[in-house]
DNA sequence: ATGGCGACATAAACTGGGCTTATGACTCAG
DNA sequence: CTGAGTCATAAGCCCAGTTTATGTCGCCAT
């Protein structure tokens, strides 16, 4: 056991056992330009400080991350490794403040983005990014809601740009589509359907208790639509995060978004199940107002967009 | 060549922009529990902390994050979209945390796993998240090597279990084919090839030049194997992330890993191109040395590898 | 009503981690 | 052997986050 200040076995939370995003971006720093001074030079700190901070690191992981010498510094295995999981966190990290930023310029923005929650959740920091990386000096400010909040605020010249879910598109909006949103069926991998061979058929999966978001819901109507209103829920959960978890607890199969669960499935914490005779998908699409082509910053976000 | 477009945006770096994760974490708690004083609890620490550090947060935000009231508080409308950003940092911490554990506990470890650098980076902290979450007091270690390495570890019985892509199973291991891993081709949004509505046959892929790992590596193998030797480069870089990096940028196609650009493709920084007759599939396998099939902790975490 | 309870806010004092400045040790190139 | 790189060490400062102690507000049971 470890000698620790805390004296109890408390599990100090994540906070204490990962490094800051400070840290995490120095150290990414030093494996990209070999050099711990030219690391503190690029963020604006002193030698000593990044020199500290890198050791500080190491003692917390309990792992040399760097070879420093009198020449400079290289990672070392292990650091190599460190810093690709590193990596991940500080793009998550870099999501998190492109979406941030877009909820607080509320006045000043020269770019104002209307969309449904499934959208400004899963890709619209991706988009910003990419939008911060191509201009960077657009400020862009982000309203989530429904489709029809959505539409009223283009209507209401609230907003330049609108992004909607769904079948239909409101009235007063032209539109295009920009991606096409699968559900999917996945289960936990110790799931009897994750060893199926066979796909899936829509009558079976009508028969079948599921996890799903409760009635109303976007991803509810496209599976209602797609099985004739037979969906029949194992139980109901009012947040696509919660049917998640339910489902990574192999509580049964649920319906989910791609978008959702990409990461899920990559690590296979889900599974996909593959389907036969139904097609669960819904268009993702830009809307604007009647007539009034998106032009300027709203017309770079939407040529982003498209592939 | 400098890789990576990263946001260098202002003066303040990221972290200057971002919470840390505690406030994150915190943030999480406060949405599942409704309350701060509740999520203050579970964290370890007093309520007063917890309200003042929600208040730092949204300062530095700009936003306002939660309702307060003298019955408890919920998440804004805002709130609940920055929870939802929030979720994806956290969890790449929770991954990184896990991971990084891995490579200190070298010494007392119940089950010591060899990885190639590849499943180590994309994959272990995932199945670690999954075997903590099943059996929470199972101490691991990791070493990361390629497959020469792993088997050396393996025969040496230095590793109870390990984790190998490419054809060929070294010498003296048993394996089992836990996943396949598909190369797929990449590139830019705006890319001609991304508007290419037939598939891309192997003969055309082979006489473009293409964005390559250098020569020797796993990909680079599997790709000229599929091809016949011929993948012509139009420029060699040593690292996933630099190839990443410039196909993003849209200096040219590339060839990587789909386990490499999820996210990227999700968030359409990347478009995959499908390809007609070749497969650059190759299989990722867990090994052991023959004849001691996994037992205890080591079974656990193989059972947790496969669907 | 009234007193109790739960939830959040405010205030003041303490603590520690991270920063800076200043300096030293080492290596390599001229 | 000197100058220009590198990194490490030492001493002091500063602020963010913490705790303890107390105040305010709304609900509820008596």
């Amino acid at each position: 056991m470890t000698q620790s200040a805390e004296g109890q076995f408390r599990a100090g939370s994540l906070a204490h056992r990962v490094p800051d995003l400070g840290a995490l971006e120095l150290l990414l720093a030093v494996a990209r330009l070999g050099s711990l001074g030219g690391a503190a030079r690029e963020l604006g700190i002193t030698q000593p400080a990044a020199s500290s901070r890198i050791r500080s690191m190491e003692r917390q992981l309990g792992v040399a991350l760097v070879d420093r010498s009198p020449r400079g510094s290289r990672l070392t295995d292990a650091g190599a490794l460190v810093t690709d999981w590193a990596r991940r966190v500080v793009e998550a990290a870099e999501a998190f403040d492109a979406g941030a930023q877009a909820l607080r310029d509320r006045r000043d923005s020269r770019l104002r983005v209307a969309a449904s929650m499934t959208i400004a959740e899963y890709l619209l920091p991706g988009w910003l990014l990419a939008l911060r990386a191509q201009r960077p000096d657009t400020a862009v400010s982000l309203l989530a809601g429904n489709s029809a909040a959505v539409a009223e605020r283009l209507l209401a010249d609230e907003a330049d740009l609108g992004f909607v879910e769904g079948v239909s598109v409101p009235t007063g909006l032209d539109s295009v589509v920009i991606a096409h949103d699968n559900l999917i069926v996945v289960t936990a991998p110790g799931h009897v359907w994750a060893r199926r061979r066979r796909p899936l058929a829509g009558a079976e999966l009508a028969v079948t208790p599921l996890i799903l978001r409760e009635k109303g819901s976007g991803t509810r109507q496209v599976l209602d639509a797609a099985l004739g209103g037979l969906a029949r829920p194992l139980i109901e959960l009012s947040s696509t995060t919660a049917v998640k978890a339910a489902a990574v607890s192999g509580a049964g199969p649920a319906v989910l978004s791609e978008l959702a669960v990409g990461e899920e499935l990559s690590m296979r914490r889900l599974v996909s199940v593959p389907l036969a005779d139904v097609s669960l998908a819904r268009d993702l699409r830009a809307v604007w107002p009647t007539g009034h082509r998106p032009v300027g910053p709203a017309r770079d976000l939407l040529s982003l967009t498209r592939a």
